[in-house]
DNA sequence: GTCTATATGGGGATAGAC
DNA sequence: GTCTATCCCCATATAGAC
């Protein structure tokens, strides 16, 4: 890999610029001279970097889910194996907010405009997507092991309840105004209890 | 409105091609020409059902909000007076999810494309939106009132978290595969008493 | 109500200079 | 690495015939 440090920052600007147009335009609506312009090249100088307009949101896609992946596959490694498995559910959830609302250009490609995109995008971004759901089924399955899972409670179908709640917050959460860490506890006290109290009802 | 069946036929393949199309391929990604091919009529024809693609589109986005409003009102209507908190939120979280997906063409766009629209369509928009979260608001207070809602649990922060939830399964969810019902009774589970047993953890 | 024809502007991608 | 120039195609919207 012989990249000048030239090119990798203009390579980066690309990457940053699309991906905050695509979340507010979708993919279609951003066009190639769109993105040069954010990021203060020509049209044409897109080709030295990019194949072509799909090769440049399926590398979106790949570091919006890659991100996160490891940051939450971190973050679940760090809790203690004697700890209880609400607390690796805590972290996960904790993790898994806090990266994808700091990178949310990125990660809002994956959410919002993945269905949209050519099936050769959708593909080719598969495997990724197939590997995080697998984390977290593994992290769902290690709290069933630890114990206290109810066990009317399918795997699958929580996995993509969680998800998606987590990522909708996409949609109204503002980092600059809301504090994460507040909500990562509530959320993950809706996951873990729900909305009503055993006791009461 | 005297609009004849004629009118009012063309009118509405129309919207129904442009919410599939939309879904599919995002609001930029649709062309005049593309819908107007799957109503089976010529581009400069849409013109005299709509003033615009914007017009098109706006349309789309208050029938699909307008029907899931109006099938949870008279869901949660339809629970007696004397009947448990549980029963006022497992009816709405059925009616919402059976409404939503029937509908899911037009409800997509509220979804996935509504954050990629021109500033004036969103604005136009908004009222519909807000009254829908109002009525979720309502029937959250409404549980709290019979009580055995949790006191930690903010209203606001449940309905962003539930509706979250709820409306990612247009992405995965295929009615003609799934049971709706038990869809809505396994949301309804995790929502209202979450992931552990109250008993073990 | 729907058509054809057209005005006007923007799209992805490529070639070759520098 | 980035530029300019260009190929070829498609976009929304309008005007006026039928």
């Amino acid at each position: 890999m012989n990249m000048s440090a030239k090119a990798l920052d203009t390579r980066q600007r690309v990457l940053d610029v699309a991906a905050r147009q695509f979340r507010e335009h979708g993919y279609a609506g951003v066009s190639l001279r769109d993105i040069a312009e954010g990021a203060g090249v020509k049209a044409g100088s897109l080709y030295y970097h990019f194949r072509s307009k799909d090769e440049i949101v399926a590398t979106v896609l790949d570091i919006g889910i890659e991100l996160v992946q490891g940051a939450v596959e971190r973050a679940v490694a760090g809790v203690p194996d004697a700890a209880p498995a609400r607390d690796v559910i805590a972290a996960a959830i904790r993790s898994h907010l806090q990266t994808f609302l700091a990178h949310s250009d990125y990660t809002t490609a994956n959410v919002r405009i993945f269905g949209q995109l050519p099936p050769a995008v959708r593909a080719a971004n598969l495997p990724a997507r197939r590997r995080y759901e697998a984390l977290w089924d593994s992290i769902v399955e290690r709290c069933r092991a630890r114990g206290g899972v109810r066990a009317t409670v399918d795997t699958a179908t929580f996995r993509l309840y969680l998800l998606g709640a987590m990522n909708a917050t996409l949609e109204w959460f503002d980092p600059a105004k809301g504090d994460i860490d507040r909500l990562a506890e509530r959320y993950a006290g809706l996951a873990m209890d729900g909305l009503f109290d055993p006791s009461e009802s």
